[in-house]
RNA sequence: GGUGAGGUGGCAGAGUGGUCGAAUGCGGCGGUCUCGAAAACCGUUGAACCUUUACGGGUUCCGUGAGUUCGAAUCUCACCCUCACCGCCA
């Protein structure tokens, strides 16, 4: 969210600025309710100043043993008038603050302007295709194939874009969650966190979910609960309402959790395999920094996130989203999308992001710089999704016969070189 | 799930219908003193919004929401949260 005055202020500029994310500012309409908002507010305020100055009097006078039931009277009346007219104002001010609160934020000056994904720029490139003197084969084949993956169990436990996982390949899950959180607490210096996998509406608010995404969220019933759609909301509203102290930041967090999606509006969209489901895992990595450092921090949490997928042996590139093909709250996007040979294709495994102050307003979160206290910026990033990083596992280490050749940095963890066909439950 | 206690400024903690944005203490900031510091002393110290060229003026905020009243931190109702004990449970 943008700062109210300053956004008042300038409203030609942020226009302008958000036009290079398509986003078009409906300047005559918020000019508009702007004006009629203040107004109201004047008016009411105006009021309450004499009702409360009046209501003093009569304290006074009842207190010398005056008779004050017609001074009473006239102020019953003029209550009534305020109820009234502070009922109006309300709704003018909720409607603007509504209206602010969908304007999406505004493209950092580095952000190349673009309309679509295929703006977005290469900014960095590793590895090659491992080589294959066969027909590389999607993790939908493969999975099924070697007995570790099942989606037909999953469509009865629950439904469509659900999945079970059988040994080595629930393993491979796990082994991937903690290889991740190993590196990147002990080498990278973020702080592990195990948050709420529910969270209430307020955080959804503070990280830019809600108002404007709702459906996209899983939400239960009877209660302000909601599914998080990624650890971004539980662990950036860690520090919701708080001022942190400016020496210290930035501060680094690493979280593994599942998220939730439902993917409403992406019906036909990878319906094969594990790319796309209601629930899948996450390590994620939240920083929160000085205005001044933020986009460094960006730079290396990206790095961070990179770090996982070379030590895999991934081939990957990195792409600087363009101002048409970025987030919400975004000012900054870079993705990370990994080389999948099954599909001959590069796919998003991570989304780095530096939010500035956008969630900081909407979330209140401060930090102490000198005396004064002022909005600390926002960073967050996979590292990495779990689920696409098990399926490029599969893809580019599979061999001719359907086995999947263990990378070296997971065979500690998964405690074997090969994962071959497993024996049927009988 | 039951019973009881409680939610007030950065923190601790008074305040039970009017001049309370709120005593007091701690912390923070500025100053006096000092070569410097500590101590002591003095002063100062919340946020959002409206208005004003400015100085300033005003409104709202004591967990959240509704209500009673001329007037609510203070009274009523609902909800949320915290703590203690009991029951149940991984």
């Amino acid at each position: 969210m943008h700062d109210l005055g300053t956004f008042r202020a300038n409203l030609d500029a942020y226009a302008e600025r958000l036009a290079r994310r398509g986003t078009t500012l409906p300047l005559e309409q918020f000019r508009d309710l702007d004006a009629r908002r203040r107004a109201a507010i004047t008016e009411t305020e105006k009021l309450r100043a004499q009702q409360n100055e009046q209501s003093r009097e009569v304290a006074k006078l009842r207190k010398e043993g005056v008779d004050t039931s017609a001074q009473q009277a006239a102020l019953r009346a003029m209550g009534d008038r305020i109820g009234e007219l502070s009922k109006q104002t309300d709704a003018l001010d909720s409607e603007f603050r509504e209206l602010l609160a969908t304007i999406p934020n505004t493209p950092h000056e580095s952000v190349p302007d673009g309309k679509s994904a295929d703006d977005n720029v290469e900014v960095r490139a590793f590895g090659a295709p491992r080589p294959m003197d066969f027909e590389p084969k999607s993790h939908w084949d493969l999975g099924p194939d070697l007995g570790i993956l099942d989606f037909e169990r999953a469509a009865k436990v629950t439904g469509a874009r659900f999945a079970v996982y059988w040994g080595l390949g629930a393993k491979l899950e796990r082994a991937l969650i903690n290889f991740m959180l190993d590196v990147h607490t002990a080498e990278h210096g973020y702080t592990e966190v195990l948050p709420p996998f529910m969270v209430n509406s307020a955080s959804l608010f503070g990280t830019g979910q809600l108002p404007k995404f709702a459906e996209d969220l899983f939400k239960l019933e009877n209660s302000d609960y909601w599914l998080i759609p990624t650890a971004e909301v539980p662990v950036t509203n860690l520090h919701r309402d708080e001022t942190l102290d400016g020496d210290e930041l930035p501060y680094r967090y690493a979280a593994y959790t599942p998220c939730f999606r439902s993917e409403a509006g992406s019906h036909g969209r990878d319906v094969r395999g594990i790319i796309r489901q209601h629930q899948f895992q996450k390590v994620e990595l939240v920083k929160f920094t000085r205005p001044d450092q933020s986009f460094a921090e960006l730079d290396g949490l990206t790095a961070d996130a990179e770090d996982i997928l070379r030590r895999l042996g991934l081939p990957f590139r990195t792409m600087l989203l363009c101002s048409g093909d970025m987030g919400f709250g975004s000012a900054k996007t870079y993705d990370i999308e990994v080389w999948l040979p099954g599909q001959q294709t590069f796919k998003e495994i991570s989304s780095c992001s530096n939010y500035e102050a956008f969630q900081a307003r909407r979330a209140n979160i401060r930090f102490k710089n000198g005396k004064k206290s002022e909005y600390a910026h926002t960073i967050n990033g996979s590292g990495l999704a779990i689920g696409r990083t098990w399926v490029a596992i599969l893809e580019n280490y599979q061999q001719a016969d359907g086995s999947i050749l263990v990378p070296e940095a997971l065979r500690p963890y998964l405690n074997a070189e090969v994962i071959t066909k497993r024996a049927e439950i009988k």
